[in-house]
DNA sequence: CGTTCATTTGAGCCGACTCAAAATGGGTGG
DNA sequence: CCACCCATTTTGAGTCGGCTCAAATGAACG
């Protein structure tokens, strides 16, 4: 209710703390593809009040783990995180990764649980929508509903589509897939298209691709020496995304 | 509310045909599987008043379209039907493989329209929950609101693991894992585990595993060699389940 | 400046794919 | 009922891509 933190002492690094500090989605950067930017203006109103700002959390802490009780949705505010479970045998698999305006936790409505746990992978920012708040609201309000029910769909059907799509490619195809891919979700995001920083390991791809490391390094050297990108660490500049494009859409070899 | 079904006339084939016969799901053999099982009892009655009952499907024949609007969900009554899509160079790729009191057609929630073609293997019936039905009743039954959700979180969460698990099999482990998965699926709906008749193609088995007819005929081969399962055409007998399970568990040699 | 981790590069091997042909089974029509 | 035809499945031989193991290079951090 009242603002406990720093009232008089202003923070340099982050303008705008507050554990449960109330949210505006309309003021956000992220209006355009968050949550609420399908919903209409007075249902995304009603939800902005149940939405909660959470800490930044440093690269590598977890912001969902995977086997505890779901009690909220959470969207990224910015940074990066990835999404990820372990097999049986122990083997980490990475289920995908997260950018700022999409939703996790969703996998949760199986069984009450997640299934996944989501880290960080750069000094990351999300909003918490807590279940208890979410749930009264879903039987209110029709766009909401429609808007969860379309969260989930898309989930779905993305995961069907990574799977059929990977299953068809060799491991160039599955690396350039992978690059255009996330040069199509930054530039969602207004950010450039063809040149970023990966902030996850050679190992953290190869896991979400099915690979191993040495083969996406492989690959990655491989489009280097065509001239199609640049790499340099993790940054990493597309000099022909289209080509890219081209290689993940069909199996080339 | 009256009954229509036969009530002189005998039909041999098939005692309860009838376009959009109402349903009792009480009565129903699938009645601890299918939706309304987790419902409340008067939750399930008002949903069951809303069910279509559809009409018998030959094999082959199409339940849903790809990209035709999504105006329904589905559940099946008895058969089988392959989930499948083709990707952008035209190649089949089978999602997977529904048994009775699976619901399909829930990643037409992301966009509208469908995005996977479902067709019947065998001769299917179905039941048919229209859109424009089920949508009210979100917002009246919160159980319902629940279940659905429950639905969409189990089948994405169904797809992760799949593909993480796949993913670090080798052949063997696949179909391995493929039969121990219908096994079990087979013995909750009261049917022998280790006695069945594959309604599907080496290769839809193999489109669905990411792999090549022969090489999935190649693992039965093995396996019958071994003496875990004895196969004759699409007939398929497991003698040492325990040893199929755990080969598709973790990626043994 | 040195330590440590991530990434790159190399050599050799194995498994799944491709291409090809034989065998099996189911269904149809005579 | 039988013979035939067709699709499906099985089996075989050879190739190649990605994996494994191993070492070197590069980058990041104190």
């Amino acid at each position: 209710m009242k603002p406990q933190r720093h009232t008089s002492a202003p923070a340099a690094t982050d303008s705008c703390r507050g554990a449960l500090a109330r949210v505006s989605c309309r003021s956000c950067a992220l209006n355009t593809l968050c949550l609420p930017a399908r919903l209409p203006p007075q249902e995304a109103r009603v939800l902005e009040s149940v939405v909660e700002r959470g800490r930044q959390l440093c690269a590598g802490a977890s912001l969902i783990r995977a086997g505890t009780r779901m009690d909220a949705l959470y969207v990224l505010r910015s940074g990066s995180a990835k999404r990820y479970a372990f097999t049986m045998n122990g083997a980490e698999r990475v289920h995908g990764f997260v950018l700022p305006g999409e939703t996790v936790g969703l996998e949760g409505f199986a069984s009450d649980r997640y299934a996944c746990e989501v880290a960080a992978l750069e000094p990351t920012s999300y909003c918490r929508i807590p279940l208890n708040r979410l749930e009264p609201l879903l039987e209110q309000l029709p766009g909401l509903r429609r808007e969860v029910l379309r969260l989930l769909g898309e989930a779905l059907d993305e995961s069907l589509r990574l799977r059929a799509e990977l299953g068809m490619c060799d491991a160039r195809g599955r690396v350039a897939r992978f690059l255009a891919d996330l040069s199509r979700r930054l530039e969602l995001r207004g950010l450039s298209p063809t040149q970023f920083r990966l902030s996850m390991s050679r190992g953290d791809i190869a896991r979400h691709l099915g690979l191993t490391l040495e083969t996406v390094s492989r690959a990655l050297g491989t489009f280097k020496r065509s001239g199609w990108v640049e790499v340099r660490a993790r940054y990493i500049t597309l000099l022909r995304p289209e080509a890219l494009a081209s290689m993940g859409g069909y199996a080339a070899s």
